[in-house]
RNA sequence: CGGGGCGUGGCGCAGUCCGGUAGCGCAUCUGCUUUGGGAGCAGAGGGUCGUCGGUUCAAAUCCGGCCGCCCCGACCA
């Protein structure tokens, strides 16, 4: 392994997960494959849900709930849509058990039911069938609905947060009357969810379009956000489609013109899952724990109190109880931690596991001399500041590790990306020193697949911003008119 | 489904080769002393060793079947 990326990638998998019990983010469950979500992990998960939520709605979005279970026959109707999904789809067949005569347990055959169901592994299809009934006119669109839900994905194999059965979601569904206007639709959403990776997670983002084969099964267009995790390997953190019509023809969803017309709707869909706390996880954390985002940290600021005796602990837990009515008076989160079981130095080594941005520790001698220990959990700085104007400085803080965060994760990137022109160099790239890499690829599935074989890694976006220029495939030689990025994926 | 590995208190493991009736660390509980970086000492509780069968005076250990889990590959937000 290059110098470039530390020993911790190598073990990476071992780390994280060292990382995600010490934070009791979440345990394997008895359930293969599914997570439980603890609560300092689920709190966590509210925070991004709640930002997010005020994202949709600021842009005209509404919630609305579907159903859990889709009939078979919905899943059949968009061939695209079968091809990917059939195969990781949980069947629900019967309605209820039997206990039989020696005690087990069995499916009741006389409850089988007439048509299988099938539990979500996304709601299209059967948003689609209700679509067909709500709209009829191009008075009734756009529909901007999202749904907050579980899907579930029989998955071969799982990996917590980035790939379990079941996990957490929000899924848009939208309706329009042109396609222009769905195609902005899902511009929107994917600068939104760009703005939401990058402003609150302070995870930086590449947003491109993928190509053909790593498209969302029925779209016309899948739009990425990509991150680059501390091993150097690709996650896909967001997607909005551009369905095109192709839902609307599989559900027979039309609607009349203002010319009299009558026309198949434009749809959308896009969504992000709790696969962005592994994102947020494997992004910042380091050998001593999370490092969480202020802007996202279920806890802000914690206070440890020291002292030894009984006038003391009066004097530092009144200051303590006061400065944490201050600050919560300045709308920050704050945990004072006043528990007599733990000493300091377990509360210290549990906040920074937990992630929590600034820790502040008063004992006597800070009580005596107006001041409190502030320490940032990003950098590790420690520093005595005045207990006067301690709330602005402590925004001022959280601000510059909000920022930090960004800027080093930013860093990490620009120093693991690379740009090459022959098969070779490619190769020796990602073996050596891993990360993204831009090359010339023609457009063609063929490379796409000869690349993935060799070396495993695959396109993971074509990214929107790259700049024209002339160059060839990699494998083929053909002419390229511009870079994509490959890269190892999660 | 192919290739490897593993099932022993809540968690992590030793013991298995070479059978003798279960142990260590962490965690938990009690008491005392502690408290500015993961406290110390003393004591306590908790496991029919994945499961079924076989061999044996005796099985966590040997033999066979089954079940489960993990890692690597094909699938994937």
């Amino acid at each position: 392994m290059a110098d470039a990326i530390t020993s911790r990638a190598t073990d990476y998998s071992q780390w994280y997960l060292d990382v995600v019990k010490a934070a009791q983010l979440a345990d394997h469950s008895p359930v293969r494959g599914c997570m439980i979500v603890k609560p300092n992990g689920y709190a966590l998960w509210d925070n991004m849900k709640t930002v997010l939520d005020g994202m949709f709605k600021q842009t005209g979005h509404v919630n609305a709930y579907f159903p859990i279970f889709i009939p078979q026959s919905f899943l059949a109707k968009e061939a695209d849509h079968v091809d990917g999904f059939a195969k990781e789809c949980a069947v629900v067949t019967h309605s209820r058990l039997k206990v039989n005569d020696d005690g087990t347990l069995i499916a009741d055959p006389a409850s089988k039911l007439d048509e299988n169901l099938i539990v979500r592994p996304t709601s299209e299809t059967i948003i689609w069938d209700t679509y067909r009934n709500w709209i009829q006119s191009w008075r009734d669109l756009p529909v901007l609905v999202n749904q907050w839900a579980n899907v579930v994905r029989w998955e071969m194999r799982t990996r917590l947060f980035l790939r379990t059965m079941e996990f957490l979601w929000q899924e848009g569904h939208t309706a329009h009357a042109t396609k222009e206007e769905a195609i902005e639709e899902t511009r929107l959403i994917h600068d939104l969810y760009a703005t939401f990776a990058e402003e609150y997670m302070a995870m930086p983002v590449i947003k491109g379009f993928k190509s053909e084969s790593e498209r969302f099964a029925g779209a016309e267009d899948t739009y990425t956000i990509e991150a680059m995790m501390q091993d150097g390997k690709a996650l896909q953190a967001g997607t909005s489609h551009f369905l095109g019509q192709n839902f609307a023809k599989a559900f027979d969803c039309t609607f009349q013109t203002k010319d009299n017309t009558l026309e198949h709707v434009w749809a959308t869909s896009w969504g992000v899952s709790t696969r962005l706390i592994g994102a947020l996880i494997m992004t910042h954390s380091d050998d001593r724990g999370l490092v969480l985002p202020p802007k996202l940290a279920p806890t802000q600021v914690v206070i440890v109190p020291i002292y030894r005796k009984e006038h003391e602990k009066a004097e530092v837990l009144g200051v303590a109880e006061r400065i944490q009515h201050e600050l919560r008076g300045q709308g920050l989160t704050v945990k004072l931690d006043a528990r007599e079981s733990y000493r300091p130095g377990r509360k210290f080594a549990q906040y920074e596991a937990e992630g929590t941005p600034v820790r502040l520790a008063i004992g006597p001698r800070d009580v005596k001399n107006g001041v409190v220990e502030m320490a940032r959990r990003d950098t590790g700085e420690k520093a005595s500041v005045p207990q006067e104007g301690l709330a602005e400085h402590i925004e001022t803080t959280l601000d510059a590790i909000q920022q930090g965060l960004f800027d080093k994760a930013l860093q990490f990137r620009e120093q693991h990306t690379s740009s090459v022109d022959t098969y070779d160099a490619f190769k020796r790239v990602l073996d050596e020193k891993g990360g993204f890499v831009y090359a010339h690829w023609d457009g063609s599935a063929e490379t796409e697949a000869q690349i993935k074989a060799d070396t495993k890694a695959t396109i993971r976006c074509i990214p929107l911003d790259a700049p024209e220029e002339d160059g060839v495939d990699l494998i083929s030689g053909k002419p390229s008119k511009r870079r994509v990025v490959f890269a190892k994926a999660y």
